[in-house]
Parts: structure tokens; sequence; C-alpha cells
RNA sequence: GCCCCCGUUGUCUAGCGGCCCAGGACGUGGCCCUCUCAAGGCCAAAACACGAGUUCGAAUCUCGUCGGGGGCACCA
């Protein structure tokens, strides 16, 4: 059995919480609970400017709506608070100081424009943009001076020169890059807030974290931080670097700018629209858990439990993954399938309620089992199933012409199914279906013809849930009726 | 441009030197079931990027090539 992790999920609240993030949330639910170890929640809000209102509380309510919880955060505290960045400061501040004490580090007094400028010239000159270090070797006594004196900077780390850094990431091995090649990154802005590299990094330490588990993005910044991590003297966490999600094409990283194509395409990568589209939270975490992962040779079909007890690091693979709707649609589909249907029941009413009508108890009930096999999102639904609480239905008049039939044959035969139907007490399929089919043989047409033009008469619909189950449900009066409406219309075409 | 990573059917993947003329799933096509649509059952087409090695033997190891992706901010 494995040694109880500590895990983080630390989202920046930037905007909407998307399933790249919440796969890597997932995971760290799954590994924590997997292993009896710790999950924290952070937020990375040392970006002021980006934050946005609200993103927050996004990010919670979607944990949560997946079904993912965590044992500290800055909703429930912890031994390791605090665990919103902006909050840190001081704490970065600190390991800033210390690390300049240690000639790991050191102010920088150049302005953002003569960085700027310096790029633009290095860019030019087809060099690689980077730091020229001109603060670097300032007399210690000079840049005490200067930044006692209040003079605006940031702190930079002292990147080695020479040699090379390696650290291991447990899903691609050895990750090696010429420190040559990397750049005296800041680690504290002039505005006293610290930058992901040092912020994430302490507080891993502090908050000890054993495993991170992050985005593939931060691959090639990982030995920026394993640098970081040593000169602290700290031991190092297990890093693992999720695959990141293609778009569906598999051309390019899913970016919020193709969501918002994809969002008016009928699908989005956003959990809140996912949820609101009617998307099942145990479709979505079966969907986004396999993406990138497997967890048994012939199954795909899981629980979040089933997965806590499946997980392994192990199962992960590094390379991207483009995802598919289709496959989110078949997810949905089965694990609505999986449902009781109390529980399909319950879940319907908002949705039915959300489209206008007062959906009750058992008829509900009766609804959601007819149109269970059917539905793909809690959405269709109601377009499945809505004529149900209609209280008139309003079928397309060459829906109600059997297939090879006149108009005037199909008002005789809709008139006669409705005589026979009318003689008859409460609807009961075992007995009437037989007479109906009589009727049909009688009048020469196939059972078919004769139920596709009652279809579209009852429900409205040239598809719907079975007729004789939907007509049980419906009613005789309104079915009655119904078929009467189809006939006058049909009669009045003829003239 | 520079650095890093990845490379099994259209897509997600199993595979970790012989069990593989490559298994599962989605999607696609066909059949069965059937009052429509689904669901379900059965069947089919569909892949080891390429080239050199190593080895008795390679999808599995090595190198190269070619593809694809990611990163190069006082964002995360």
């Amino acid at each position: 059995m494995t040694e109880p992790v500590c895990v983080r999920f630390a989202p920046s609240p930037t905007g909407h919480m998307h399933i790249g993030s919440a796969r890597t949330a997932l995971y760290d639910y799954l590994l924590a609970r997997k292993t009896g170890g710790r999950f924290i929640l952070r937020i990375e809000d040392t970006d002021q400017k980006r934050l946005i209102p609200g993103a927050e509380q996004e990010i919670i309510d979607g944990l949560h709506w997946l079904g993912l919880d965590w044992d500290e955060g800055p909703d429930k505290g912890g031994p390791h608070g605090p665990y919103r960045q902006s909050l840190a400061k001081e704490i970065y501040l600190e390991h800033a100081r210390q690390l300049i004490a240690n000639d790991r580090a050191y102010p920088c007094f150049c302005t953002s424009e003569r960085l700027a400028a310096l790029r633009e010239s290095q860019r030019q000159r087809k060099e690689n943009p980077r730091y020229d270090g001109t603060c670097r070797n300032l007399p210690p006594s000079e840049a005490a001076r200067r930044m006692a004196a209040g003079e605006t900077h940031v702190i930079r780390f002292k990147t080695p020169k020479e040699g090379s850094t390696a650290a291991v990431d447990l899903l691609r091995g050895e990750i090696r890059v010429e420190n040559g090649t990397l750049d005296d990154f800041i680690l504290v802005k002039s505005d006293g807030l610290a930058l992901y590299h040092l912020a994430a990094m302490v507080d891993d330490n502090r908050m000890g974290v054993t495993h991170v588990l992050r985005g593939a993005e931060w691959l090639s910044t990982l030995p920026l931080h394993a640098l970081v991590v040593r000169a602290f003297g700290w031991r190092e966490p297990v890093w693992c670097h999720l695959s990141v999600f293609l778009k569906p094409s598999g051309k390019g990283k899913m970016s919020k700018r193709d969501s918002a194509q994809t969002a008016t395409e009928g699908h989005s990568i956003f959990i809140r629209d996912l949820r609101e589209e009617g998307y099942l939270p145990e479709a979505i975490v079966n969907w986004i858990a396999l993406m990138g992962a497997s967890f048994d040779e012939t199954e795909d079909v899981f629980s979040l439990e089933e997965l806590v007890r499946r997980f392994d690091l192990k199962h992960l693979n590094p390379s991207p993954a483009a995802i598919s709707y289709e496959k989110a649609d078949h997810f949905n589909g089965t694990h609505i399938r999986l449902l009781s249907v109390e529980d399909l029941t319950a879940l319907l009413k908002p949705v039915f309620e959300k489209a206008g009508y007062a959906a009750d108890g058992e008829r509900l009930r009766k609804v959601a089992a007819a149109v269970q096999v059917r539905i793909v999102t809690l959405d269709d639904a109601v377009a499945m199933g809505g004529f149900f609480f209609h209280d008139e239905v309003h079928p397309e008049a060459h829906d109600l012409v059997g297939k090879g039939l006149t108009t005037a044959q199909s008002a005789d035969a809709l008139r006669a199914a409705r005589e026979l139907l009318a003689a008859e007490p409460e609807f009961e399929s075992a007995k009437d279906e037989a007479a109906l089919r009589a009727l049909a043989e009688r009048l020469g047409y196939k059972p078919g013809v004769l139920f596709g033009m009652m279809r579209a008469a009852i429900t409205g619909q040239t598809v719907s849930p079975p007729l004789f189950a939907s007509m049980e449900i419906i009613g005789r009066k309104t079915y009655l009726a119904r078929l009467e409406a189809a006939e006058e219309l049909l009669r009045k075409m003829v003239g």
C-alpha cells in the first residue's frame, strides 16, 4: 500500500473553471483518497490584475458539483493557512530575502520599459529574449542601499550559468536543461507580491505537499522550480505533469477563445456550462478521468468510488489528448441509464420547470422512466417528453398523413382508432394494442403506419417514447381529444 | 528562432522483448430486436509515423528523420 500523500489543487481565480483544471483536481482528489492522504485547495491569486470576481466561488461550486471535497482550503481553514496567496505576501517576501542573503537571488532595479526594449532588440537580433544581467552583479552594499532607499525593484533568482539542471517528472523521467538556457526569472514583482515561481514553491513546502500534479504547460519551468526548492534546501515533491487537452481536432491546446466557439456550437469546456446543459457530474468525472488515462483493460464506466479504488499515477499517459464530446455524450447517456428512476425523476424536475412545465410527482416519474433510455443530456427530456405536459399539441399536418395514404384516408383511420379507443375505458396497452393492430389490418394498413399517424396526433412529434406507454401516461381524455383534433385538421385540409 | 515534451486505428487508450498477423471504448458501417427514436445484442472496416540499428526475436530497447504539442511575461 502507498504512503499517504499530500496534494494540492491550486487554481488561479482568473476565469471559468474548465475541464482541464477539473481533471487535475479530480486526480488530486483520487490520489489523496486512495492513499488516505490530504487534499488542499489553494487559491493562487497573486496576479491581482487578472482576478475575476466570483471565479473562486465558481471553482468551489464546480468541485462540489463534481463530488470532490478537500481537507484544507480558504473556505474551511486548516493548519497551513493562509490558503489564498494574496494573504501570504509577507511569507514570500521573507523567503525572497533569505535567498538574497544566501546570494541565490538579487534585487533588480531595471524598469519594465527597459526590459521591454531589451526583449525587442534581442528579438530583432534573433536572440533568445532573456534578462541581460545588469543588476545581477551589483555590489551587495549598493543593492542594499538602493532597496533601503525605497527604490522600485523586483527580485530575481540567480540562475546558475554553468552546468545543467535535471528534475524528474514521474511520467516522463528525467528532464534536463542546460543552465545557460535559463533566465534570471522574477520571484517578486515590484508591487511586493510573489510570482508563481516563488509563491507556489514556498506554499508547497509549508503545506507539506508531497506530490505536485499540474498541467504539462509547466514542464518547461520544472528545472526552474527544482532550482528554487533546492536553493532553500527543501526536499523536492514528486512532480507529475498531466497531459494537456487538445481541441477536438487535435490541433492545438484548448483555449479560452476556442471554448467560446465550441460553446456556440453546443459544447463547452466549462464546468458550469456542462452542468447547465444537463450533464451529470458522474458522467463528467468519468469522461475527464479517462482523457489521458486508463484504469482497466476492458472496462471504462466508473463511479467516483471505483476510480478511487483503481487510481494510480502509473496509469496516466503523458501524451496530449484531444477531447471528444462524443465521448462525453456517451458517458452521460450511460450514467443517465444507470440512475434509478427515482433519482432521474428528481433530476428532471428542475429541468422541466426551467422549460416552463409544472411537472408533478407520479406523472413525472412515469415520464422519466419513458424517457430514460433515449436522452443524452437531462435537457433532452424536454424535447422528448414535453408533450406530456402541454395542454395542446401541434403536429405538422404532413406527419398526420400515413405513408402511402391520402389525407382523407388518414382522417378516416384516425377516426376509426379514436372510436375504437373511445369504446374502451382507460388505455391498457396489453389489450388495446392488439385491437389497434387488428384495426390496422382491417383497414389494410401496416400497424406501423397507423401508429405513426397516432404518434403524430398524440405527441405532436415524429419521435417519441413508445406510443402505448405514452398513451397510458397521458390519459384517455387527452389522447382522445388530440386524436379528434388531428382528424379535424386533416378534414379541413381535404376541404 | 531557442528550450522541453509527446508519437498504437478518425478519437481516448491497453501493451512495458516472445502471450500481438495488436485488446477495449467512442465514433463509423451492416445485421438482429422493433410502433418512431433510442437502448440492447451480434458483426465489420480501421493503428504500432518513417528509417537504421541491438536481439534468435521489437509496438515494446537505442539513434536519426519526420510529425504533433507545450514553454520562452513584473500571468498562472
